[in-house]
RNA sequence: GCCCGAAUGGCGGAACUGGCAGACGCGCUAGGUUCAGGACCUAGUUCUCGCAAGGGAGUGGAGGUUCGAGUCCUCUUUCGGGCACCA
């Protein structure tokens, strides 16, 4: 447009290079960390340095553009960092593909993506840029990793993990979305059984959902849900069931939160992998019948993807177990649906109250026993039931011993204490969390620092070793094992205990790790002596306002206040939670889905800011929605911002000349105009509500459209040199620029110069609202009758009731309506509506 | 199945604690202006009856609370998201 249009005087190209050039000269996006000034740490989430940025992402950074600069604005010493998630799978693909390193596609795309945001003018502090695929950064991970070592939080086992067979790796439990990759959505998880190394994730379960507390009021509500679902605590009680006939006196663990059921038990239900299985089987008649199937349960379990429709399917072990409460005999099978990995692989099944174990005994001929019975509907037969009854409340307690009439949860109660005193069963509390899984199989990612001897086995290797560094010579396959595994002069190396021949770890470390705690680094980016200095930290610390994709709710989100917690642990830092505040902002969608490169519906940040400029860019993404909701991006609606930016810019050339030389000034005196009044009104209310938006409820499309209208007014007066003051005028033009100046910075500088200041929008602080000046001395109040409006008076603002239902009731609109009928009730909303109910 | 969120003109969306529904922008219509325009300025633009003044309806649907409901309550429909054999 703007080269179409070589009349405008707004030149977006020209004054946007004009004014990153001088901020960068001004170095006035740096900052140090500096006791004595209030911080505010601004984040947006790093990036992945792959593609090119498109809107979708400037709409991110724009946000928390919006919000670094507004809080510079309020006096803050503000941190607003950037750096780059480098290292990672789509890398190492890419290099693959092109027969170049993964260093240098992403070294080029880091470039690429700096001049982008540079080109929007996001404040950001350049000094403090990271890049997680240098080993001034990684070495850290490594040196936390040890840290874990010796606590005990990093660890290997062997375990079934999940491998996504395009990745060629394994992935962490979270990275596997509803059995799939969450990569590769189209490429089902499988189950390997690999040693692996874990972070003791789990050591933090309860401390997780108990330190939501501290993040109720800045975190979005379904992010937590989100987390504490995923966390997934459960209390309830493990019990001892005997296995009948075992020489051995054995028991199995079943875990189960309705202990108040088990008088109801039809039968005990292990996992296909639960270890008794075998043993169960050896003595069992049903031996020869029950192998095959076992086999094929083991082989389709696999496959979690449609678990949850998965038909129920098992068989009987032909072996009993004795019910400790009743002492009643209980066949024990094994269920498809049973899960080794949660509570103890092994659960009693209650028919008539408990969905699945409902299922399962209805097609296998179990009995259902009632024994939790519904106090106010009909008794419930268990012969006849067609749904289990799974309520707590509303039912008494039946068949069931000494525990008849009492309700499920007095009975929980009693019960697992009664168990824990006969020495069968044990209150317990499971979580659904697991630990996480870090090790993958591929090239482009931190090394893991530890070797194995022949003689001292895994041996961690000592702080000065680090940083183990990525060999640059390898070759990329894509293919068999860990490309390191397949670097000899990578592998071998010396035991730093007994000095003889060890071979290196040759997994790298899940890229998430780089991401778990990055932001502080930001902090303190270049310190060779340690992940970050203390009292730096301490400063900025923790995080004021985050703001990225609610796709890392549980991710990136978690993995990071795990990070925390440990680096707490370490006496690292001092504070139990490092995000404040979260703000999770929508997708730019075009044609109905999210912006992506795959997609091939992205609009390009460069293009944007050829055609139309950046600030018309940032302006566009932050009118067209809220924030938070997603936005349709419409070709068509950019036009109006960039309309709005030319006509705003007129407005301030056509004043330039003469409100160079003049002071702004607020002050209306005696003799004020009713434009003069009118004006600054407008402008003092603007500033009002625009402020409110700013600080509390980030409404930028709302805040826009005040200054619209704003604008509106102002061109509505024109010709502003009849009546206007020039030193009103420019108070009024001078508020205009300063609300715009965090959403379009460049444009806002250029009309504060035109408006005669050299010194630069930076050392500008946000401008007081004068409450007097925006005051209305008049106000229109609206007449309803009944609730409906039927007319609107004029009056001056602060009227009292008596007056305005006199004036109402002789309005002619109003009185047409009253008639023969009388006013019963008359309700008056000072300033704001008045309501004559009549009958 | 469970848990969230959303639904407002032709379109994106305003309406902060219940108080003028449709701000602001897009699009469209008309007029002005310009050598020209996909530029600029002005006016209009929820639907509907009416020449008009004015009336009626109206925030996915059905009820309810209230002087008054887009906003609160109950039920319901559609869409979006999350969780889902977690015992």
């Amino acid at each position: 447009m703007a080269e179409q249009n070589p009349k405008a005087g707004y030149e977006p190209q020209k004054i946007e290079a004009k004014w990153q050039k001088r901020w960068e000269e001004a170095r006035v996006f740096e900052c140090e960390a500096d006791p004595s000034k209030p911080k505010y740490y601004v984040l947006e989430m790093l990036p992945y340095p792959s593609g090119t940025l498109h809107m979708g992402h400037m709409r991110n950074y724009t946000i928390g553009d919006v919000v670094a600069r507004v809080k510079r604005m309020r006096g803050f010493n503000v941190l607003h960092p950037m750096g780059w998630d480098a290292f990672g799978l789509p890398a190492e693909n890419a290099a693959i593909k092109n027969h170049t390193h993964p260093r240098v596609w992403t070294n080029n795309n880091i470039a690429e993506f700096q001049r982008t945001l540079r080109r929007f003018g996001f404040s950001y502090d350049w000094r403090r840029e990271i890049s997680t695929c240098e080993p001034e950064y990684y070495r850290w991970n490594q040196w936390f990793f040890l840290r874990m070592l010796e606590k005990g939080l990093a660890f290997r086992k062997k375990a079934p993990v999940n491998w996504c067979p395009k990745c060629c790796t394994v992935l962490a439990n979270e990275q596997v979305i509803k059995g799939y990759c969450w990569r590769h959505e189209d490429t089902l998880v499988e189950t390997r059984d690999l040693e692996q190394w874990f972070l003791r994730t789990t050591a933090y379960s309860e401390q997780f959902l108990e330190d939501f507390k501290l993040l109720e009021e800045g975190w979005p509500e379904r992010v937590i849900t989100m987390q504490r679902e995923w966390i997934g605590k459960s209390r309830g009680a493990n019990v001892k069931f005997a296995v009948a006939n075992s020489s051995g006196g054995e028991t199995i663990e079943i875990f189960t939160t309705r202990i108040d059921t088990i008088y109801g038990a039809s039968a005990m239900i292990l996992a296909p992998t639960h270890p008794m299985v075998g043993p169960l089987l050896e003595n069992s008649p049903e031996r020869a019948n029950a192998e095959p199937l076992l086999a094929q349960m083991r082989q389709t379990s696999v496959k979690t993807a449609d678990l949850a429709t998965m038909e129920k399917v098992g068989f009987f072990t032909g072996r009993y177990v004795l019910n400790p409460f009743s002492g009643e005999k209980l066949p024990v099978w094994v269920g498809n649906f049973v899960l080794m990995g949660y509570g103890t692989g092994a659960i009693m099944a209650v028919p008539a109250h408990d969905q699945r174990d409902f299922e399962f005994c209805r097609k296998y001929n179990l009995p259902v026993r009632v024994v939790i019975q519904p106090v106010s509907a009909e008794t419930l037969d268990g012969a006849t039931i067609k749904a289990p009854f799974e309520e707590h409340e509303g039912g008494k307690l039946v068949n069931s011993g000494p525990y008849d009439g009492l309700t499920p949860d007095t009975a929980i109660e009693k019960m697992t204490a009664d168990a824990e005193a006969e020495g069968f069963g044990k209150g317990t509390v499971v979580y659904k969390l697991r630990d996480w899984l870090i090790s993958r199989q591929r090239y482009w990612g931190t090394p893991i620092p530890v070797v194995y001897c022949e003689k001292d086995g895994m041996v961690p290797l000592p702080d000065d070793q680090l940083p183990i560094v990525l060999p640059e010579n390898i070759r990329l396959t894509g293919e068999g094992a860990s490309p390191l595994a397949t670097t000899p002069e990578f592998v071998n190396t010396k035991c730093p205990k007994c000095g003889g021949p060890a071979r290196r770890d040759t997994d790298t470390m899940d890229t998430f790790v780089d991401s778990s705690w990055y932001f502080y680094r930001y902090c303190d980016p270049h310190n060779s002596k340690a992940p970050f200095d203390a009292a730096k930290v301490g400063y900025w610390f923790p995080i004021d306002q985050y703001i990225g994709g609610i796709t890392h709710a549980i991710l990136h989100l978690l993995y990071s206040r795990f990070w925390c917690k440990v680096m707490r642990d370490l006496g690292l830092v001092r504070h139990e939670e490092p995000i404040t505040r979260l703000f999770t902002q929508g997708m730019v969608l075009k044609g109905g889905t999210a912006m992506s490169k795959s997609k091939g519906n992205v609009v390009g940040a460069h293009e944007m800011a050829d055609k139309y400029g950046a600030d018309t860019g940032r302006l566009y993404t932050l009118f067209a929605t809220q924030p938070e909701k997603d936005l349709e991006w419409s070709e068509e609606s950019i036009d109006g911002a960039w309309r709005f930016l030319n006509r705003v810019y007129r407005l301030t050339e056509r004043h330039a000349d003469l409100l160079k030389v003049v002071m702004a000034s607020s002050s209306l005196g005696s003799s004020a105009t009713d434009k003069e009044k009118k004006l600054l009104r407008k402008a003092h209310q603007t500033l009002q509500r625009v402020t409110s938006d700013f600080e509390t409820r980030w409404h930028f499309n709302s805040a826009i459209a005040l200054i619209m209208e704003l604008t509106n007014e102002i061109y509505a007066c024109e010709p502003l040199e009849d009546g206007v003051r020039p030193e009103i005028r420019k108070e009024v033009l001078e508020l205009l620029t300063l609300m715009l100046a965090p959403m379009t910075p460049h444009i806002a500088e250029e009309m504060w110069e035109i408006l005669g200041h050299s010194g630069g929008l930076w050392s500008v602080s946000w401008p007081a609202a004068n409450a007097e000046l925006a005051k209305d001395d008049e106000v229109e109040i609206p007449v309803q009758i009944n609730g409906k409006l039927r007319s609107k008076l004029k009056v001056p603002a602060g009227i009292g009731q008596e007056e305005i239902v006199k004036l109402a009731t002789s309005d002619p609109a109003i009185a047409s309506h009253l008639d023969s009928k009388r006013v019963v009730k008359v309700i008056y909303v000072s300033n704001k509506l008045l309501n004559l109910v009549v009958a």
